[in-house]
DNA sequence: ATTTTCTGCGAAATCGATTGCGATGGAAAT
DNA sequence: ATTTCCATCGCAATCGATTTCGCAGAAAAT
């Protein structure tokens, strides 16, 4: 059905129809009635492609991210949300799974929605340039490590903590408050990843301190959930029952840190010290609190969207912003 | 830039750009060579929308959720877009907050990128059949309660648990172990909504065991969120200090509130038995595990693809379905 | 009564692609 | 030397809307 049948069946023009659906000044009271009549019995809807080719579409930018499931990723969709629709902008959100590549669901997103822009949430970003090039399409990473390394700083844009420094940070604590023997508990299931940085960061602290690194202290999950944190806790306790301290890459790994440590005997925080990085809301409402490094969730989101609004319509130059997590002193973390 | 563009600079007719584009065979090894050169040079994209003019579009379902901050439905918009996916569609993501109405969002959503049917999630369904007649697309309502009341069954298609049911076998679990004393812990924030439902289960099992209704032990937060619970909760503690039982409307109100018991000197189950409904995952890591009511949460996604496909592809009859919850217990019920 | 001004309306151009069909040319077959 | 065939390519129609432009005819001004 095309606005033809309804100018049809109604009596006038294309033209008298197009303007009665676009509230167009130009047409009589008794036209319009008419075919809006029309429209609502045949249930008529303009075909969008047809329209938006006449007129320009209304901006949208896309917002790909890698996981939904993490509730930490919440915050910031909803502050990217807020701040896209502040700027004038749609937001269209597309999730993919770990086991896609992100780069042709990028692309193809782009290029179906006419998108302005595009925002990539948490995942690795391991992309050569070319492929870059190849998504043509203003974007910002957000939360989401370049790890290809071969990247200049003016490539693309981000915005995201310095992982490296603040996992450094986290286990920092707990080598203060004199813990030598801590584990890390973190997920491979994305080569050179924020996991990675992570890593290195627990590297870097314990270097610093002069703690030779134990490999049998670090637990590398298979999977990025808590069934998975959990059962990597329990064979981390059976290898090493005497750590005092466990550093966790994402809280909602902590959580399931913590419910194995309980239940393979050991108190916290009293026989282990926890600490994590994210900052979920829930995290706040275990017992104990965990102790962890927030991330500014709604300001990733905020700069995320500013960053790529300066790509769209400003100066279109790449920047790179780290912020900082600011740190939740819980419970779970004690002096030994 | 068009493709007229690209077909000047190349030297070529628009037809066969055209041909290069959409890898028709009939076009020389040269042509698509330069072709392809020019495309790559100029970083030209084909308009969308003329391009689905011509070529229909792939099909696409579009998914409106409420306050995707929920970690309930996590697991329910998996489950969506895996069987979107597999039944060949795309699945569009469209987040609407508490505030909006999801009516216009929804139709305006479905307009904009010629959905073939949509799927409310999580949300309350308090529209008048006028409403929904100007939807005019086929959608089912997945975790999504009608309370408007007036609407027959035959006016939509639905999927959820039954919330009344649900929650008075939540309630009554406590009872059979000797509660008297059991709180609840709602939400306001939507009138008519799931909140109320499950209310009215907890007022049928009090009344099937004879305990008389005592409104200083509901306690109904202005808020979805865990610091409403939590606060919400303490309230509730220091009116009635008395209480052994509470049960929580969801698993997240439910975390919230241990760590109210626990911080005013309750201990879970010891002192205070807590049971919800939802069977978030992060619940069976709390400590002692929450006892809760597991929704489905796989199945109420695929129960809603394949009602809305039927409603598409088939007999277009509207059904509802209302699946069953499964009891996990966990420790944080205890007989008194 | 004639001219001028509006109001409404329709014909047709336009947006940027795809594609059927016919034309062209050279290679192969006769 | 014709004829046939095949591989390429371009013309033009088409998709479904919006919008400019000009033309009617009624209303207002002269």
């Amino acid at each position: 059905m095309t606005i033809k049948d309804i100018a049809e069946k109604s009596g006038v023009s294309v033209s008298t129809v197009s303007r009665v659906l676009n509230d167009h000044p130009d047409v009589s009271e008794a036209n319009r009635a008419r075919v809006m009549a029309v429209v609502r019995e045949l249930h008529y809807v303009p075909n969008s492609s047809a329209r938006d080719l006449v007129r320009p579409q209304p901006d949208a930018i896309g917002l790909v991210v890698r996981g939904v499931g993490n509730p930490f990723y919440t915050a910031v969709i909803r502050a990217i949300e807020q701040a896209v629709r502040a700027a004038g902008y749609t937001l269209v959100l597309h999730q993919i799974h770990t086991e896609d590549n992100e780069v042709p669901a990028a692309a193809s997103l782009a290029r179906a929605k006419k998108l302005r822009g595009l925002i990539l949430l948490g995942g690795c970003f391991d992309y050569t340039p070319e492929r870059i090039a190849a998504l043509d399409v203003p974007f910002v990473c957000c939360s989401f490590t370049n790890s290809f390394g071969t990247l200049e700083r003016t490539a693309y844009s981000s915005v995201s903590i310095d992982d490296q420094a603040e996992a450094r940070r986290a286990v920092a604590h707990l080598i203060e408050r004199g813990h030598r023997r801590i584990a890390i508990l973190l997920d491979s299931t994305c080569d050179h990843s924020i996991s990675q940085l992570r890593y290195r960061g627990y590297c870097q602290a314990l270097e610093e301190a002069g703690i030779p690194l134990d490999r049998e202290l670090v637990e590398e999950t298979s999977d990025f959930d808590m069934a998975a944190a959990y059962s990597g806790t329990a064979r981390l306790l059976k290898r090493r029952p005497d750590l005092t301290g466990l550093f966790a890459i994402s809280d909602s790994m902590a959580v399931a840190a913590m419910k194995a440590l309980h239940d393979g005997g050991k108190r916290v925080p009293e026989d282990c010290s926890v600490i994590a990085i994210d900052g979920i809301d829930i995290s706040a409402y275990m017992i104990p609190t965990l102790t962890t490094l927030i991330q500014p969730q709604e300001e990733l989101g905020e700069k995320a969207v500013r960053l790529l609004l300066d790509l769209i319509e400003g100066t279109g130059e790449n920047r790179q912003l780290r912020l900082q997590a600011a740190l939740r002193e819980g419970g779970s973390v004690r002096a030994v």
